[in-house]
DNA sequence: ATAATATAGTTTCATATGTAACTAATTTGC
DNA sequence: GCAAATTAGTTACATATGAAACTATATTAT
């Protein structure tokens, strides 16, 4: 006789959303507590600041883009940072409604001490893996984005 | 002459913990949705029940072990989870601070149906993976897991 | 030129989440 | 046997987050 079909089963531990979901977590906590610690910065606020280290001069809106992060979200990070005094504002001339921002020097200091951080982190993540291992996995990354979110940007 | 140094460049978009959290967001926000809008089950209400649904009759703590969930997130996902007479509670006998849960027959009945459905959400994550990519990921995810988290359980 | 529509960014409000304080029951050390 | 320390779980509070409303400017259509 055939084996009945067997009943679908689904261990959390195995289930590939749940452990992306908590090493993401884990991940971000890590690093999140670092940039805090030093320098009271936050996630979204370092991302801003990340983007802005690589391309001074663009817009709350293009940061979003960039980041993965909604206006609100961005918004915010901006609003916390010019209170520290990491970035600057000014209004565009072409658009009165687009404000340019800039790293300070203030911000670029941080950002330059920030950078060698975040990079051992990610080295502490992935020097376990091969780098063949480690070409897998961002390739493997990358169809999974895609997967999830069809209509995502390539960059 | 040699080269100078190259400062060390921190491209967000391929930043590791960014891509991360940036995918597992997409995922998990997208599965959110699946349960909320059929069942008005949260993310961590389903952990819980999914626990539930293999293990039935322990209690909020050993679950949270197991969903890497803080006892507060346990705590209010059984309590939402009792007002919608999806689990049930009763004291222990050997020890009256504990709660051994269950799934009650409603309870069950949504398991029944969210597994399936959880199921296909992760096959159309992974099934541009092929076979082999798949273990890899498996293994490369664990891996990652015990970098980020040098003191977790192995299961 | 002007009314309607769209865009950039902020604010508001409702809800989610994390930390710490708390209650009740149990275990430990003496 | 009892005070002190631990443990299970809940509650309270402060902060984070997301959705929608809002303000100001710019663009489009007539």
């Amino acid at each position: 006789m055939p084996d009945a079909p067997s009943k679908p089963s689904l261990r959390l531990s195995q289930f590939l959303p749940y452990r992306l979901s908590v090493l993401s977590n884990t991940v971000s906590r890590n690093i999140a507590d670092l940039y805090d610690r030093e320098f009271g910065i936050s996630i979204w606020q370092w991302r801003v600041m990340a983007v802005l280290g690589e391309n001074s001069g663009i817009t709350a809106t293009e940061i979003g883009q960039v980041t993965a992060m909604d206006k609100v979200a961005v918004s915010r990070a901006v609003s916390g940072l010019l209170d520290s005094g990491h970035i600057a504002r000014r209004a565009s001339k072409e658009d009165a409604r687009r404000a340019i921002l800039t790293l300070t020097a203030k911000g670029k200091e941080v950002y330059d001490q920030i950078v060698p951080i975040a990079l051992g982190a990610e080295r502490d993540l992935v020097e376990s893996l091969s780098p063949d291992e480690q070409a897998q996995l961002a390739a493997l990354m990358e169809k999974l984005a895609r997967a999830a979110e069809p209509d995502r940007p390539l960059w």
